[in-house]
DNA sequence: GAAGAAATGTTATGCTATATAACAATTGAG
DNA sequence: CTCAATTGTTATATAGCATAACATTTCTTC
């Protein structure tokens, strides 16, 4: 099929002038692309942000986790059992706390974080090639707005 | 809580400064949004853009419908079904193609569209007061490019 | 026109992400 | 001390997306 396809292309309805479902295709591209990037880790996007910010806050509890990520408590109790079954995270009984767990990164946990670090920034160097630096720090700081749609709810 | 929480706020491992996840959490905190306009409308996101590709095309078949909107052939099944005991579209048997159907909004599904739309609308507007008029076109325009990541799929 | 390839709608199935409710153990507040 | 809140957990349900297989129908190619 030639470029410029002049046959019938179906009407999105303006759907693409809508920042709801722009925002659903780009991310779907950008995930499926990161997943591209991740020959030979096991990392889905999710698993790769705990990775991450347990690697930067050792002996973190769960629920810190979940307030930074916006998970539920409840889900990811089989997240984090599916990375120790992985052997790359590890719950440690806490001292000063005995109903919490403090999270850390084994070895093999450190080493795929780091892995998965470096196909994230050729991932990422991806993206400033098709923005530009400008226009992705711009759209970063766009996004960053829009969560503050979700901050509307007070703590109630 | 008082505003620049100064208490020990997880480190984020810069997870906020890269598009994927930024992306995500933006269009979490953009479809709670949508979802919190459409008082009265029952329409989730991907219904309301199922009913606006119909209502643009009327006589569309179901494997135009996915293409349009990146769905796989299999899951728009149960979502017509859906829409239709929901009384919103018709299945109608194409008589130049005895394989597909043609789709259309009923009079019920047109009045829900459009009351969808104008929730839409009120949607989007709460936006461009985040964003800008130009802030709000910029980013449709990075989000357009994204989307260029996955077509480098060839069409195998 | 006949044979093989492709398209269409469908069913079945699985997986991931997300959500709520309930619970026991523990901690904190009054 | 008593009651409320927090933490991890289990069970459960839903939405979204994916693949495989299938019957029917259409298209292609000879």
């Amino acid at each position: 099929m030639p470029p410029g396809q002049s046959i019938a292309a179906t009407d999105l309805a303006n759907l693409d002038r809508q920042v709801g479902y722009m925002l659903r295709q780009a991310q779907l591209a950008v995930f499926a692309d990161f997943f591209a990037k991740q020959r030979g880790a096991v990392l889905r996007p999710g698993q790769f942000s705990i990775l991450a910010v347990i690697g930067r806050n050792p002996g973190l509890s769960q629920a810190k986790v979940c307030t930074a990520l916006r998970l539920k408590r409840a889900n990811l109790v089989a997240a984090i059992d599916a990375l120790e079954s992985l052997g790359l995270v590890r719950r440690e009984a806490s001292m000063t706390d005995r109903r919490s767990n403090r999270l850390h990164l084994t070895p093999a946990g450190q080493r795929a974080l780091q892995a998965a670090l470096e196909m994230q920034t050729e991932h990422e160097a991806r993206i400033t090639l098709l923005l530009g630096i400008n226009g992705k720090r711009a759209l970063l700081r766009q996004l960053a707005k829009l969560c503050e749609l979700g901050k509307t709810r007070s703590s109630s």
